[in-house]
DNA sequence: CGTACACAGTTGTTCAAACGATAATTGTCA
DNA sequence: TGACAATTATCGTTTGAACAACTGTGTACG
């Protein structure tokens, strides 16, 4: 099939034009892959605790507000990807004792939402398993390299990135 | 705990050093994010046609290969993001029409696929559909922009890459 | 007022992801 | 050869993702 032999990877040239359709498709599906192969090593840390990477995510969350609570809605505009079924995730959470719920008393729509002593408790013994995690996926890179990266990962998103202003940083300029 | 209401940072640039443990778990939290906003426009353009990013990127590398077939073990080792249900996915895939199977004759235990005349009238109506959104995707990015996101993605991955060498460009180095 | 609309959360349902166990075939080597 | 390990695909099952419909609550406006 013709495949150039030159793979002068010089970041600057388009390699492997025969096998993607165009450059934005490449740099889609290298976006992809390269989330798909750290998201293993992420998963691998949370689920021996029965919890899933967005469900410590959420944890987190919930932690950085304490002792506040927060509303199921803000919460999942705070979580990093979208989440269409915050009912149930929580559900699992609260089953788990690691968060309350209350309804709102000044809006009864709400439900807000707290961390308990044990869900407190859970994300700091993982603190350090998570620090390690992080290293092992990326700490081959250097920090003005890691700083590069996550420069572009915000450019690459920042046109649909929807009013997560306040709880997305990053998305100026 | 003992959260300092006043951050150091200053008010010029909030690194979010309070709000991610360490700079490679921003990466990933980073590459997660953009990852799934970014998905949210690709799978828009296969919803209507009953398949998933997934599934179109298997008929993409059967249609790369046509007319040879590919043992199901070698196709899952070529997609995008790691399959482990491969049977169920082309066990769809063939109740569409747009892939074929057969077990292998000389080595019994494998069963090769196929792309169907079906399969590759959908991959080619796709094509400009799929041209279209990695522009809408990532369209904003000039060429060389686009380049060092590519390089820095390979990069990101390339620990984590067991022997793909093979199936995905660009993990040397 | 009260009707209509917008918002927040829940529930039902369908489908895919994921893991493990199993069966069938092939390879290995004492 | 014959026992045992490795490979490959399938199936059972559980869990979560996703979308749509629905209930209850607040807001706007005539």
């Amino acid at each position: 099939m013709a495949r150039s032999r030159r793979s002068s990877v010089s970041a600057s040239r388009p390699p492997a034009a025969d096998r993607f359709d165009s450059l934005e498709q490449e740099a889609y599906l290298q976006l992809w892959r390269t989330y798909d192969r750290l998201r293993e090593l992420d998963e691998r840390v949370f689920s021996p605790h029965g919890i899933s990477a967005q469900q410590y995510n959420a944890l987190r969350v919930l932690r950085a507000v304490h002792p506040r609570g927060l509303p199921t809605s803000s919460l999942g505009a705070r979580l990093v990807s979208r989440a269409p079924d915050m009912t149930r995730m929580l559900d699992k959470l609260e089953e788990l004792g690691l968060v309350r719920r209350r309804r709102s008393l000044e809006n009864r729509r709400l439900v807000e939402v707290w961390i308990t002593p044990a869900g407190r408790s859970l994300v700091d013994r993982l603190a350090t398993a998570v620090r390690q995690c992080g290293h092992d996926q990326l700490g081959h890179l250097d920090r003005r390299t890691l700083g590069q990266f996550v420069d572009l990962l915000k450019r690459a998103r920042a046109p649909h990135d929807r009013d997560a202003a306040d709880a997305w940083p990053g998305n100026m300029r």
